[in-house]
DNA sequence: AATGAATGAGGATTCATTCAT
DNA sequence: CATGAATGAATCCTCATTCAT
């Protein structure tokens, strides 16, 4: 008889093709860049036939604006989430060390949809990118946020753009994708000496281990 | 100099035409990344017809492997001349503050081949990267020698993983090519906040301005 | 035969197309030579366009190596089969004139492709001429056979070089796809002149009438 | 002062020049075919660049059309002055075996022309054809006659149908181009296998060797 | 929900040819 | 006479997309 609405939940059949496809798709988005990402290349990666994918997007250009937004509203979810889970006490560096902490994990372990994101933004086409920069600039949002709590409490050295520092900082850490890989140094590694330099940077005296 | 106006020389109608389209595949290759560089494009920008391109290079990986190529060998000349007109004197720290400046004014004022260079080393086939990455290993040779050299002067604080903060340095610096714009920011202020950063993070005391 | 309607049976509509692919591809191959080969010309005499071809060869060679090789594959399938069919007792000589006429009218009625093979041997690429050639081998090893053993049965005239006059005759053969047509004399003609000097040549006596 | 009409002459440099391209055009078409003749491999074999071929040649097919028209007329002079020089009463089937041996020489020792012109008759387009096709005929007359003297001497045997037979004749030595090299067996013993054949085939009798 | 078969737009590349020098 | 530089017309091939099944 009549199945329930479950046939077109998060777990029916189709979704879980739909969310093969956009995997495959952020996995060589990342690699290949937007104008080397091929339909057929995406299909194999998800298991099926090129046209298939028509069947759960639009055309290709739906396909990426898709891995492209969710690249950045992903990294954006995690990141506010994990704020958001701070004890009220947090101090303003603190929780930018700790924000710094999140976009790391995210981009460089869970993620081939941020990493694609990133380095794809300068490369799609106006029409694919305005949604995914509305999200950039959410996403930037918070870390507006943080450096301006950090300037409110006093905490910041004077003689120090904010907004400079603060791109820096982001690109810091955007970069990551492009240089670091397991085998060379432990992710932790990263973020221990990313939160590091941030201490350094942001805090108004000579700096102490955590 | 009674040379007959050097037909081969840098100056000869071909090598004018040559450096024509090398500029514009910088400048196409900056913008669209590998995949999305069309000749007719690069040879609407260079103002010639694109089989023309064939009489100046073998193919089209050729072209744009020499854009790659160049893109970081300029950077490393210029890091490597500025920091060459150093003072014998001037300390480790002060050398790595000189090379942040001479990178980030090449990267953003000078030129389109480092931008195209660093934002497509993920993308291009292997045989074009290769040439590229031996380049790449030159350059940070230059960086991760600054680095040595003011670790021996035991001028950096203890438990900073040298290589980590070089490789998010310049993750910083590099990525300022998808922010920066001269619109919203003079370049000046970012050179003085890198430049800034850097000596808080690399300084063993508090920091101090300028 | 309950089966479904063959779907990639010799007669599916793949299979058809891919038949009328390579028919026109050696109508063309024979009248204008490897590289006056042009797709665009197939697929017009094929009645689709060139880039369907691809789905079915993976690229020009590949269809005019197929072509190629089944030009001398079919020929050496017609005429063993002919030779196969012939009684025990058929004599050498007469086995020889035999294969002479299977080989003409299956040149000249039946096969473009052989005619393709025939005219572009010496023209296509290294590539393409390897697996040809080892069916021209084979095929013709069917001579020589045939010649060895016309040989044996001392048959033969003394002083006439084996060899020579094996290739002299099918060149005699081969060339008669380049003058002969149906108009200026019927093929049986050609076939028994054709013949008559097998027999006028291998002959150890003088030579009578059939 | 006025140089001599030997500027012009058979053995200034532009003429010499003009061999030049002439043979290495003849020497590319003989193994490329029709289309597959690019004028900078001729050029390349001419010692030039491509453009200078059209100070001597009006257009490609020009070029293309005098080789494959002195590779018949070389051949049918080559033929008619060896015939020339025979003694008056040299019998009708002697001079056709002394025609083959010419035949076979010129084809095989002495010319790319004519291995060019016969490789290629069927593939060149109809402009280029027609000189050569008028060239042709005159050449074949000259076989027809040689026939025809020999049915008039009542030396042929019945049942032979002369044009079949003629036909079949030439191209046995005109496909030996395509199977004969120097290291697998000598010319002589080609050419004394093909005289043999002619007159076991022409003779009215059992043939007997020279 | 998916595939086999095909198409049309475009993209790199080749090549005869031109022309100023 | 010849070449350097360039062009425009093809040609092979790729790829997103369509559509009947």
């Amino acid at each position: 008889m009549a199945q329930p609405a479950a046939t077109v939940g998060p777990d029916s059949k189709s979704a879980r093709t739909r969310k093969r496809i956009l995997d495959a798709a952020a996995y060589i988005l990342s690699r290949k860049g937007y104008a080397g990402t091929r339909l057929t290349e995406v299909a194999d990666l998800a298991d099926l036939q090129a046209p298939a994918i028509y069947y759960h997007f639009p055309s290709r250009d739906d396909l990426i604006e898709e891995v492209m937004w969710s690249g950045i509203a992903d990294m954006r979810d995690h990141v506010a989430a994990t704020l958001a889970a701070l004890p009220e006490e947090t101090s303003p560096i603190e929780r930018i060390a700790i924000a710094a902490e999140a976009h790391l994990r995210h981009e460089l372990q869970i993620s081939d949809y941020t990493t694609a994101a990133i380095r794809n933004a300068a490369q799609v086409p106006a029409k694919i990118r305005t949604r995914q920069l509305d999200e950039e600039i959410a996403y930037g949002a918070i870390w507006k946020k943080l450096f301006e709590e950090a300037a409110e409490t006093g905490s910041l050295p004077d003689h120090l753009d904010l907004s400079s520092a603060r791109m820096l900082l982001l690109g810091a850490l955007n970069w990551a994708s492009e240089w670091w890989t397991p085998d060379v140094r432990p992710l932790d590694t990263v973020v221990q000496t990313a939160q590091s330099m941030i201490r350094r940077i942001l805090g108004d005296e000579g700096v102490q281990e955590i």
